[in-house]
Order: C-alpha cells, then sequence, then structure tokens
DNA sequence: CTTGACCCTATAGTAGCTTCATGGTGTTGG
DNA sequence: CCAACACCATGAAGCTACTATAGGGTCAAG
C-alpha cells in the first residue's frame, strides 16, 4: 500500500486546509484513513483523487449533499448516471437564477447610491430616506 | 404613547416572522419594546418603521452589521453621510463580483452538463470523469 | 372551564467550514 | 539528553441570519 500521507502533504498537494479534511472525513465524503504508530492519518492516492473531486465539487459551488451524491456513483461505475445529468441540470438552475437576482439587486443598488451622491448630514440623506418606507415625502 | 401593537400584528405588517423581529431585538437592531400585563412585547410605529428599514436592507442583500451601521446614521441625523455612501459602494462592488463569478460557473457548469448528454453507466459519465483530476484519459 | 389563538423563554439546528483549547508525536540542534 | 519546534490529535465553540422545537403562560370566546 501506498498510505504513507500525513494530512498536511495532502493539504499542501489539494491547497485546502487540514481542518476541511477532518471535517470531510466526519461528514462521510472521505473514508476513515489508515493510522500511524503515532496515531496520525495515513492516506494514500485514492484519497488524494477523491479529495480533488469534492474540491472541484465545491469550487463549482454544489452542496456537499450533492457531492456526496456524485460520489456514489462515482463508486458504482456500472449504474446508470442519469441523476448526475438531474443533478448537474438543476444546479445549472439555480445559478442562473441567482444571477438573475442578483442583477436585479444591483440595479437596486446603483439607483439607490444615486439618490445621494455627495456627503452630508444624515438627515438630508436621501440613501437613507429611500431606505425608510413610511418616511418617504 | 401608541405602543399597543403585539409582536404577531407587526410581524404581519412587515410581513417578516415573529422570531426574526426578537432575533433583532436580540441582536440589538431593535430597541427592547414595552411590555404589558401578562408580559407581552407592545410595540409602536417606530418600531414598525425600524422594522421596516431592517427588512428593506436586508431585500437588499445587506448583512445584519451593514444594517447596524445605517440604522446609527439613521440615528444620527447630523452626522456626515459619507460612510453609508461607501457601505452601499462596497456592497454594490461585492454583488457585482459574485455576479461575474457565478456566470464563469455557469459557463462552467454548461460544459461539464455538454459532456453527457444520455443517461448510461456511470463510468462512461464524462461528468463524472470530468469531475475526477487525475482519472482524466 | 375548556378550547384555541396567541405569546413567552431557552436551546438546538441549519451549511461548511474555521478557530480554539489542550495535549501528544517526532525530528533537529545545543 | 533534553529543549524547541513543527506537526498531528480530539472535542467544542464560533460564524450568518435565521428557523424550529420544547415546554410553558395569557386571554377572549363559547
Amino acid at each position: 500500500m501506498s498510505n504513507c500521507l500525513k494530512i498536511g502533504e495532502v493539504a499542501r498537494m489539494v491547497t485546502c486546509r487540514i481542518e476541511t479534511i477532518r471535517y470531510y472525513e466526519q461528514q462521510g465524503l472521505l473514508p476513515t484513513p489508515g493510522r500511524s504508530e503515532g496515531n496520525y492519518r495515513l492516506y494514500g492516492r485514492e484519497h488524494v483523487e477523491r479529495l480533488r473531486f469534492i474540491r472541484h465539487c465545491r469550487s463549482l459551488d454544489m452542496t456537499l449533499d450533492n457531492v456526496k451524491l456524485l460520489l456514489k456513483f462515482r463508486d458504482a461505475p456500472e449504474e446508470n448516471c442519469g441523476p448526475v445529468d438531474a443533478l448537474l441540470d438543476e444546479h445549472i438552475g439555480h445559478v442562473a437564477d441567482r444571477i438573475v437576482q442578483l442583477k436585479l439587486l444591483e440595479a437596486q443598488l446603483r439607483d439607490l447610491r444615486g439618490q445621494c451622491l455627495s456627503a452630508k448630514a444624515s438627515k438630508d440623506c436621501r440613501i437613507l430616506q429611500a431606505l425608510s418606507p413610511g418616511k418617504e415625502r
């Protein structure tokens, strides 16, 4: 076996924090590694690959639950991958929705910002006024 | 005094949950209201206005810390409102950044999705393959 | 006098980690 | 030989902005 990597080395290889690795183990995304005499976790190549898979998914903003599901399919090569496609479609939908929302938000914020273009007394600040419904007029 | 509204009525007026109102009080965004004989919180018009202000800010995705700051300026009419403008500029920056990020993300996800257009065995799924760096080729 | 709608407090849970407190392991230098 | 230092271990708390839950009190109507 090539289970010889300490957690710090693995963390450096996949550029994530040691605590995050332990957290993934605790959450059941990473199998419990072997231990050294001194009770240090010892990882092998398959752990590193699995971690990279997880981090890649996370960099795509997937939830850990979704990553768990993807790992299940990764672990079952004969299973039909339809749900993987569906998961991705749904995730794309979420991201697209969020973009629309944020664009609307940005427009609102810029509009608000346009109301007070120079510093003045708060009582005259149009931004604060605009944020206070019922105090309009 | 017009301190006569119970928390449920206020919640209905500003369309937020009762628990949220208590939470804001606990977090120091809403002054502690008076109490009835039966120990019920009693709110007046100024509480409702403040709550609407808070909810408006939150609908613009501001953090509670930022809302706290804005409330400070709302409470100090003679203060110069420059920091308000700055806060808003920064917030707009965050939102704009996030939009850029999410657009990149969406493109990546669509690209990934394009790799597996029909359900098949997981071991042949290009999506799972693409998510597994080191297992390429 | 009981039912039901409403209110109270305190505590725990959510997501995905990060930080902290406290202590063991292992290697190197004086 | 031992101290210093880097590294590792565990368990618990902290972060945001709430939401939910447990276990109880208040109040008006029937």
